[in-house]
DNA sequence: TATTGCATTGAAACGCATTTCATAAATTAT
DNA sequence: ATAATTTATGAAATGCGTTTCAATGCAATA
């Protein structure tokens, strides 16, 4: 592979021309210009990005963490990142961690080796003080509520949404309310727990452990809790479900055991897939496209600014009256 | 940032002893070994990763083209080769194309400038001659059928996965048939295509144009799918549908408009993701995952072994009936 | 004791493009 | 016509880790 060298001394120029020409910068009189372009020609030559990459400090790349990709609430986001970042000449480098702390420390040692010049978590296992410590390695952007305003964070205020969501139910006349969500641990489901708890506590009622759903994310999980829901002796009127996935999988796989929504079970899901249109399922609208793109955006902003001011910005969510409740 | 060099000189080494130190490698004395190790603590070294691609010539980074990424069909092939490639020490970056041919291209140098040591292509526009440019510069596996032995190639052939779709609705009395399709380009949809002529022809049917509904990707476009026939005086009795998720568009919206499967229309549909079996949609299942998985494993081995023998691997497919025919 | 061989280690070359600095030539301004 | 700019261009430094090659030291075999 020819080299910036080797075009240099076919055209006759030196390596700076070179570099010059090629990367379009003026001050080039017009002839040399040509013989650069006809030896890269002629020699076939195409630069080597790691030099660029080593000598700018850059690599136009930023690096996505997310536990995997193939859930519509994670594609959702990285569409919205992806679409961003082609607008901008990034490239996206995808860091799937499966919430193992140790893939989660590797993409941050990645921002500090710069093979990304930022970082997006769009959901992480890993301690703010683990996290802090990259702080001076490039922006990072959570996709989650920092609560916190020395990071970059563009967030859904997932307390704000719960309640929403909670206030309707109740509202309704439900008090025997339930959920489902993806996993216990994490922030998001920290604060949608306390929420629920809030909001239960307005009403006099008390949690009860087995109307929390854990480890729902696909429609399969809907099985999972319709059978559970069946065996039980008290079950709960409504169930607010994290996921619209997992409320078509209640109310289809409902369907098939008599249990019914709204009727026999409200529900009231969250994100405002095409899925919950279909199924007439009331649902939380969440912004997570443009999550995305304003994850890059603020990861760019950073980048070109050269400034890293931690801000704080919080999406509306909206809830979509449809007619499983 | 500190250096190697520096290390060195703080150690009290040379920097090829730092870097063996660094890399593991044998033959240095204990003390050395701690001094390096030391230095490095003290000045809070880390490697520069380009320097390291641009020195060993390898990024261990695989690129992925694709599409788009929000849609399940290739969210599945990406988790596939995302998990492989994380088993192996491999990151996976992302070249979103939207079937731009510029984008395409854009990948492609990416192999070539040594962006990344192989690239794995989900679906293309850009044609068999620009691609095959491109061979010397790095392994390339394509997800579809490459009829053509001098690339690699793991595929589903879609040309025998429609057949066994349009018999098995054959079988079951069905002569008026129909297909919806994501887009009527790439080499997947013609190879459909031609099953379908083929299969119609057998039965002495002709091919109709209204009966073939291009651009359907999601969930939404069943409704469009739905809307149109409900519109049409002569309908089909069955479609032959390529993605679960539009089938299920078209189930729900069907029945919101009396048009029930499988009596009003009978549907067969592909991918049997978990909404399918939630609507018993009758699907061919297709093996996403491991195509995703076998990709990457291909592009792995062309980098370990350095051969690059083309070879194409096909893909069983299986239908699961159910109750939507 | 002489010799083969492995363990250790460092200097220097290598991968390659970008960018700064100094210089020279050509214009424009005074 | 002279000073002040602007245009053009190359040498050399810079970013930084890996790897080869030669050399030295020390132990084991002949």
């Amino acid at each position: 592979m020819a080299n910036i060298r080797e075009i240099a001394k076919l055209a006759g120029v030196s390596v700076a021309t070179v570099s010059r020409v090629l990367n379009d910068y003026p001050y080039v009189k017009e002839e040399k210009r040509k013989a650069v372009w006809e030896a890269v020609e002629k020699l076939n030559y195409t630069k080597n990005i790691n030099a660029v990459h080593l000598a700018k400090g850059r690599t136009y790349i930023v690096g996505v963490m997310l536990p995997y990709v193939n859930h519509p609430y994670f594609s959702a986001i990285v569409e919205g990142i992806s679409e961003e970042a082609l607008r901008c000449g990034y490239h996206l480098l995808l860091f799937q961690t499966n919430y193992d702390v140790q893939k989660e420390l590797e993409a941050l040692e990645m921002l500090r080796m710069k093979q990304v010049d930022g970082l997006i978590i769009c959901s992480r296992t890993i301690n703010w003080e683990t996290l802090e410590m990259y702080k001076e390695d490039g922006p990072i952007v959570l996709c989650e509520d920092a609560k916190n305003d020395d990071v970059l964070s563009v967030y859904i205020d997932h307390y704000e949404a719960f309640l929403l969501g909670m206030n309707y139910l109740i509202g309704k006349g439900h008090r025997k309310i339930g959920y489902c969500i993806g996993r216990t641990t994490g922030i998001n489901s920290q604060n949608r727990h306390a929420a629920y708890s809030d909001a239960l506590r307005k009403i006099d009622e008390t949690p009860r452990e087995d109307w929390i759903f854990d480890h729902c994310l696909d429609i399969d999980d809907g099985k999972r809790v319709v059978n559970a829901l069946c065996s039980m002796k008290e079950r709960p009127t409504a169930l607010l479900v994290s996921s619209d996935q997992v409320a078509a999988g209640i109310v289809l796989w409902g369907q098939s055991k008599g249990l019914n929504a709204p009727d026999d079970l409200a529900l009231v899901s969250f994100d405002n897939h095409p899925i919950s249109e279909a199924l007439s399922i009331t649902t939380i609208d969440l912004p997570l496209l443009l999550m995305g793109q304003r994850a890059f955006q603020m990861v760019h902003n950073c980048l070109i600014t050269g400034t890293m001011a931690g801000q704080a910005e919080k999406l509306p969510v909206r809830l979509v009256e449809r007619r499983s409740v």
